[in-house]
DNA sequence: TAGCGCCGACCGAACGATCGGTGCGTCGTA
DNA sequence: TACGACGCACCGATCGTTCGGTCGGCGCTA
């Protein structure tokens, strides 16, 4: 692909009209959003729509996947493969929490898919290697003597998931010290008495 | 009406209706869910259901009414009013994993609506009057000097709404110790450093 | 208690509207 | 003139909803 070919007349590329689907997605949810939505939304008609993309699913599954990449990117990242498990742990929390804000309307879509595409089958199914990846690190973490065991190993993953990814419901783009403040809570409690 | 005109034929009630209609609206999502599938799932056709519902948003409006309802009665258990601001949050927070186990799918449809319909803008009108309730009672603690102020008690409070809530992702029905687990997760940490 | 009239429960068929998607022509630029 | 970007008109399918009508059990009256 040239670079001409690429920037003709970039008025409306890929990039923007999957931004504003997803948008659009997030505002009414996927199945209650039409095609003629997204392409009022975009400002050209809906088969224009489909010179771009090959359908509804397709802008559905290539959110999902940038959803997905931005999430495994985390796990990835130095930080998250050494140190001690807490170590390890705090870092991802921190850098969830970073990729939640930065990709906030991709990772929206992806914590509200219930799984009737394959698309979002295939999401579903990153998504619970994604949750396993980190219920294996608390469980490392309880057993290297470095946590409470409060409560079962798996009930603490599945509230630190809920914890972190509750943010996409209010959170708004931009700096903030919001990663810090999320890890802290879960750490030492959201309201811990004094 | 006589009791016996009441009790005539009841092989398919509103109630039982409803609760096939919640459960297929979690498992496919509201607007994924036609009322062919509804009707389906119930055994009856289409159009006996427009017996006993006026329509798809009908039956919505009965489920998020009852999700809230069950919400609410928490806020005004006596637990909830009597005491200090600590005290009183604590049981709320135990009483709304409760109402939550004990009405999930009604619960779950409520945490998903996404204000397409007037029942759904009324049911998210209640919802956020029900977490104002709560960040207010947040920050009554934080002033009593009852909470340590970590981060801002707005914060705190949407992040414990967000742990919370995140129970109906994976709770299943009946007795547990999952509302005192959740409390303690809430107030001492998910995964407290020893 | 036999007969009648009523009503709730239910169904098959169809409605207009809207869905996701397509075929084909036009426009502007290289 | 070749090609990418785009729009108009339209497709079959499915959507939520409605309508006319059937069935059978119950209460009332004679």
């Amino acid at each position: 692909m040239t670079n001409a070919a690429r920037a003709r007349r970039p008025s409306h590329g890929p990039g923007s009209l999957l931004e504003v689907a997803v948008t659009e997605f997030n505002t009414r949810g996927y199945d209650a959003t039409s095609m003629e939505d997204l392409s009022r939304a975009a400002g050209i008609t809906k088969s224009s729509f489909y010179h771009h993309f090959a359908g509804k699913e397709a802008l559905l599954r290539a959110a999902l996947e940038r959803a997905i990449d931005g999430l495994f990117t985390v796990l990835d990242s130095d930080g998250a493969r050494t140190g001690s498990p807490l170590t390890r742990l705090r870092h991802i929390v921190r850098g969830q929490v970073e990729v939640l804000v930065a990709e906030l309307p991709y990772v929206t879509l992806l914590l509200r898919v219930r799984g009737n595409t394959e698309s979002e089958r295939w999401a579903l199914e990153r998504r619970r290697e994604f949750d396993g990846r980190i219920a294996a690190l608390v469980r490392e973490a309880v057993e290297a003597g470095e946590i409470r065991v409060g409560v079962e190993p798996a009930l603490a993953a599945r509230l630190l998931s809920g914890l972190v990814n509750s943010v996409v419901e209010w959170a708004r783009p931009g700096p903030s010290t919001l990663p810090d403040d999320v890890a802290r809570a879960a750490f030492e409690g959201i309201l811990p008495a004094r």
